[in-house]
DNA sequence: GTTTCCATTTCGTCA
DNA sequence: TGACGAAGTGGAAAC
């Protein structure tokens, strides 16, 4: 029988050389590289690049930040953006250069090359970082519904929605409202792509509301986007589709709390 | 009399603590901050983001690197991109609790904030970089005027020009030849947008010119673009303008480079 | 694969 | 300072 057991890694997170020379320096790239771990380089160095463009940066003092995947970042002390960068998978080659590290990236489709030549090298990291963590962007699909309601011309113009929140089932939920033309809407969010058991359940629900009034009733699917067979199953059941994303959500809220955050400053400013 | 010296800084350029206890790592990161130096940090962080859009990120080792204009960047081990980013100029705030750094940065304009909770920090290093090295993206204002003379076409048809190379001024390349109706043509090129400068030191040199020649004398001045007063000091000097931008004059660089290259190929296989 | 569109776009230039 | 457009855009989704 097979035993794992959970052994602490002989690798430290942090390896750190300063004032490396050149051979040594090389040689810390050259493994880090090959062994797919971050290396950072900080010092003096010159970078070229040639591909989708040409460029050419002179001497100074940068950090230079090579990632697992191969991705490299050339970063000046300031400024959000790289001043250059090669992107992931591609292929590293170093050298010195009598007293200069040379560190070369190239990548196929584009045909692409950058030549950075550090003159001086004031330390290198080499890193093993462990990185699971989930990154969750923008609104919740709770938040979704909130933004549809403080604003249904996210879903068309002339929407009215009445606040009803009522769960059909957990995790879905569900808004009335009335259109231009006084058809009632029903609208169900999903925030990711939206499958069959969304629009079955929809359809259920409009079929529902059918039963009790005489207007005409409209069920709207909303979310990011849709698979290709719920597309068609939608078309079936008679109900429409409306493409709205989490971000877009998050964005109509954010403004919405950024106005109200300056209604409460001018009514406080108002009672002074 | 005074005299001046080669004083080496005070400060390192990198200063490095590893596995520094949340207190003392605050410490390094507020004085960073506030000394305008670069910091970075590696170690397990969670990050939550509120503003243009709102974003949480779990648990995992990243790199986070503050750079002297304030400018945030949390960089998983992977990927071109930051996970997270505030842009250059806000303002931060750190604190301990219990055994995390917290780190905030906020903005106004738009408003948007990022908390950054460290749980466990790996290494801090404060870099004082000194950077004043040029960028140029495409041509270089020396390739912009090797472009023209491989390729007079660039500026207008029937024109050749002879090599000369003088510099009138340093930093601006001046090119001279003859039209197609035998004018003598001065040419000054500025791989950014024309200034007066550039205009009325153009003007001055085609002075010096007609002074030794009875023939007629044309000034171009030859840039991406130019200002609206430049335009109309260009016309009250008599001068032309022509405009041609640095990725123009580098794509006639790279075509003949490849033709030269593919001419030498040719002529070694021909010689086998 | 290619194309299209969005972005916490970023970054510059110009009015 | 705000508006407009380009970018070695990057990145995701659609086709």
């Amino acid at each position: 029988m097979l035993c794992v057991v959970d052994v602490p890694r002989a690798i430290k997170p942090v390896d750190f050389l300063e004032k490396p020379r050149p051979e040594v320096a090389r040689e810390a790239v050259e493994r880090g590289v090959s062994e797919h771990r971050c290396v950072i380089i900080i010092g003096a160095c010159e970078v070229s690049y040639r591909g989708r463009a040409s460029s050419k940066l002179e001497l100074g003092e940068r950090v230079v930040f090579i990632k697992e995947d191969g991705a490299l970042l050339v970063h000046r002390p300031s400024q959000y953006s790289p001043v250059n960068w090669m992107p992931p998978q591609c292929l590293y080659e170093t050298r010195t250069v009598g007293n200069s590290l040379v560190i070369k990236a190239v990548r196929r489709k584009p045909s692409e090359a950058i030549e950075i030549t550090f003159n001086r090298i004031h330390a290198i990291a080499t890193l093993t970082l462990t990185d699971r963590g989930e990154f969750s962007l923008y609104a919740s699909e709770e938040e979704m519904g909130e933004a549809i309601k403080s604003d249904p011309n996210l879903i068309e113009p002339d929407l009215r929605l009445t606040s009803m929140e009522k769960k059909v089932e957990p995790g879905f939920i569900d808004l009335y409202g009335t259109d231009k033309q006084g058809r009632l809407v029903v609208i169900e969010v999903k925030r990711t792509t939206a499958g069959r058991r969304a629009a079955t359940q929809l359809a259920r629900y409009v079929e529902a509301i059918k039963q009790h009034t005489n207007r005409k009733v409209r069920g709207i699917l909303v979310a990011p986007n849709i698979s290709k067979e719920t597309k068609t199953l939608l078309a079936t059941l008679n109900i429409e589709f409306k493409q709205l994303s989490p971000r877009r959500c998050a964005e109509t809220l954010n403004r919405k709390r950024e106005r109200e955050t300056l209604d409460k400053y001018a009514r406080n400013t108002k009672m002074d």
